[in-house]
This record gives structure tokens, sequence and C-alpha cells, in this order.
DNA sequence: GTCTATATCGGGATAGAC
DNA sequence: GTCTATCCCGATATAGAC
């Protein structure tokens, strides 16, 4: 199976994939309307027409990009999920897993950042679904957890919010970091990868302690 | 003063700020390469050359409208913090403040996401100074809750990332929001902003609580 | 499947009248 | 200060040869 399709085929194969990755390096980069197709067929070593010939438009390409990204995100989140560890344990991978998944493949934040601030207007149904996965799995990590008792109550939709998204942002500021700490004089090593994922284990373990759900359900809101 | 320059410049005044409000409205709902020069024309009922006159090109409009929109975040939360209330009550404050204000203003969280997506790119470094501000805010708050011996040891910029980042993103999909629960069935209220609000501020109490810190201090990380 | 033109058009920016 | 008309480049998309 290591040369299928090898005829005329095996081309095709290397140069739609070099298309992908391109255009997905030049999508993170520059968003959809500012990515020109011109670059992304320079970035994979091919005309133009090349793209028109896979992929039938910018906009088609794009949301082949989207699909593709979503759908491994969320296939590696899954797998924690429906693990046999223990629903803490699962939730503290969860958030190691997404912020080391995230930096192996460092386009996925910046990308899902410009499609929230584009309202998904962007999104087809299908990769609406995608998304909507992760929610899913964070939601049934913590149903587990609350079901056997191991967790106080907390809505999983919110803290999917408080969990999913600090991790993105923390991701797309990768690049710049070392700016920011110069700017604000602060040690960049602060926002080591490993500290970060620990603060926000810490963050939801204290969240869904069972002992203190009763007393923290009365908070204050001013 | 509540007819300044009355001659001529009235109406310059006015045609400026129009220009300035609709530009700020097109940059956060497409972004600054999708919006166009146009259709911030057509929004703010003026034709084209009147924005060239008044900001020299599509990016000085752009980087006007962006310090405007931090700086006014960046005084209603700095005011919080030189308020002389407790601590924890100003972090609390800072959490609402910053989702309300959010939600008045709601063109900033768009605009937040697009830049940081961009890698701040686009960011002079009067901009950056106005942004990194509020992280200042925020660690202005936590450090005087420590000396105080009211807040545990926890660091000031990554609670900043755990507590403003999730309220960007909350902001940032109210227009989706009912989508979204429609497609994960759930209940909208559940992502009600007091409900949001209070799911933070538990958050950030509980991760701050001085007598559990030393206890949590050796997390795990799997 | 891969390439080199080329059609076509939208949008940033300016000229110049009033 | 405000307008209309226009320049002109860059970017999507296609035609058609090899």
């Amino acid at each position: 199976m290591s040369a299928r399709r090898r005829t005329a085929a095996a081309s095709s194969l290397g140069s739609r994939e070099r298309i992908l990755a391109a255009a997905t390096a030049e999508f993170a980069l520059r968003g959809f309307e500012a990515a020109t197709v011109d670059r992304i067929a320079a970035r994979a070593r091919l005309n133009k027409a090349m793209i028109y010939y896979h992929f039938h438009s910018k906009r088609v390409l794009y949301t082949r990009v989207l699909r593709d990204i979503f759908t491994l995100m969320g296939d590696r989140l899954a797998a924690i999920a429906s693990s046999d560890a223990a629903p803490a344990d699962k939730l503290a991978r969860f958030v190691s897993t997404f912020v080391i998944e995230g930096q192996a493949h460092a386009y996925v934040a910046p990308i899902m950042l410009r499609e929230i601030a584009e309202g998904g207007r962007r999104l087809d149904e299908e990769t609406y679904t995608v998304m909507v996965r992760v929610v899913r799995t964070m939601s049934d990590i913590i149903a587990e957890g609350s079901a056997a008792g191991q967790f106080g109550q907390v809505d999983p939709i919110l803290l999917y919010l408080t969990t999913v998204w600090p991790i993105v942002v923390y991701l797309a500021t990768t690049p710049i970091r070392g700016a920011i700490a110069r700017v604000s004089h602060f040690d960049v090593r602060r926002l080591d990868a490993g500290r970060f994922i620990r603060h926000l284990q810490m963050l939801n373990r204290r969240a869904l302690a069972p002992t203190a759900a009763a007393a923290g359900a009365t908070g204050e809101m001013s």
C-alpha cells in the first residue's frame, strides 16, 4: 500500500497535499481574505492553475482546510474521553493534549480565533458539527465525573469556555510572547507551556472540587 | 462648549465621528482586509474621498479605531483597580465590567480576536502599550490581594489569560449563540451573561483561595 | 496533471470641481 | 469640507497548450 495508484496519481497526491499544507499555513498566517492563491501556489512550489484544478475555488480550499484541522483536534480529544482513565485524569489530559497538539499544529489556533471573530459565517454545517464535538467531549468527561460523585456541580459549557479558549489564545500568542514579555517587563518563562497547563488544571480541579461546590454556589456578582 | 467650532467645523466633527463609528463596525464585522472603504463610506453616509480627507489611508483609520477601542476598555478597567474596594471585590468587578462593557461595545471582542490571530503584526507601539495595560491592571489587583494576605500564590499573567480571553470569546460568540445551542441541543440560557460572570468569578475565587493555595501547588500534569 | 498566458473585476487611492 | 470621476494595481478565476 506504500505506493498506491502509482501512475499519474502519485504526483497528484503529492501536489494535492502540498497545496493543502501550503494553504493551511497561509490561511493561518493571514486569514482567508488576506491570503492569496498566488502565495499558496508559491509555497506549494506549483502554479495557481493547479490549485483550481484540485479545488474548485479559494473558498472550497479553505473549507477543506477547516474541516481537516477541526477533525484532527476533535479526534485527539475524543480519544481521551473514551479512554478508561478516571474523569479527573481525563480532564487534566484534555488540557495538556490540547496544548501539546496545538503546539505541534501551530496553524490551528489562529484559524479558530479568526472563525470566532467572523461569527462562524464561513463554517458549513459539517465543520460546525466537528467543532461542537469538542464541547461534547468535555461535557461527557464532566458528566461522567459528576455521575461518579467525583465532581461538584459545574456547567460543562461554561467550563469548556474557560478551558479551551485560554488555550487557543495562549497558542496563538506564541510568536509574540517574547515581545509581550519585553514590553510588560516580566520573564517569558512565566508563560512556559508546562506552567500554563498546570495553572489550567489547577483551575478546573478547584472548580470541580465536590466539597466546595455547595459553599461556592452562592457566589457574588457585582 | 456644546457647539464648539461652529462654522464649517461642526459638520466636520460630525462626519469624522460618523466615519470612525462606521469603520469600527465594519472592521469588527469583516476584519481589516475584508472591510472595504466603500462600505465604510456607505455606512457613514458619505463618499470615499471624505475618508481619505480625514484619515490618510485605510490603515491609518484602522489604527485609530484600534487605539480608541483599547483605550476605552483600559480606562474602564483601570478605574476599578484604583477604587478603594477590597481586592476580591475588585477582581469580581473586573470580570463583570469587562463582560458588560464588552456587550455595550460589541465591536471590541471580534477586533481583539483578529489582532491576536494576526500575531499583533498590525499593532503599533502605542496600541501595544494600551493592550498591555489591561494585564497590568489585573496584576495590580492580585498583587494587592496577595500583599494583604487575602489571596494565595497565583501568577497574575496566567490568571489574566484564563480570565480575559474566555470573556472575549464569550462576547464574540454572542451573535451565534443561538445557532450553537440549537446544534448542540442545549438551552441557550445556560450561556446567560449573569451565569457566565458568576462562573468566572467562582473560578477566580477558588483559584486565589489562600487556604487551598499550598495544597493545590503540587498539581498533576499528564 | 502541469504549465503559461490572459480575462475580468473589485477596491485603495487621487484629481480636481464646487 | 464635500462631491464625482478616474487611475491602476492586485487578486480570483479561466483558456488552452503540452
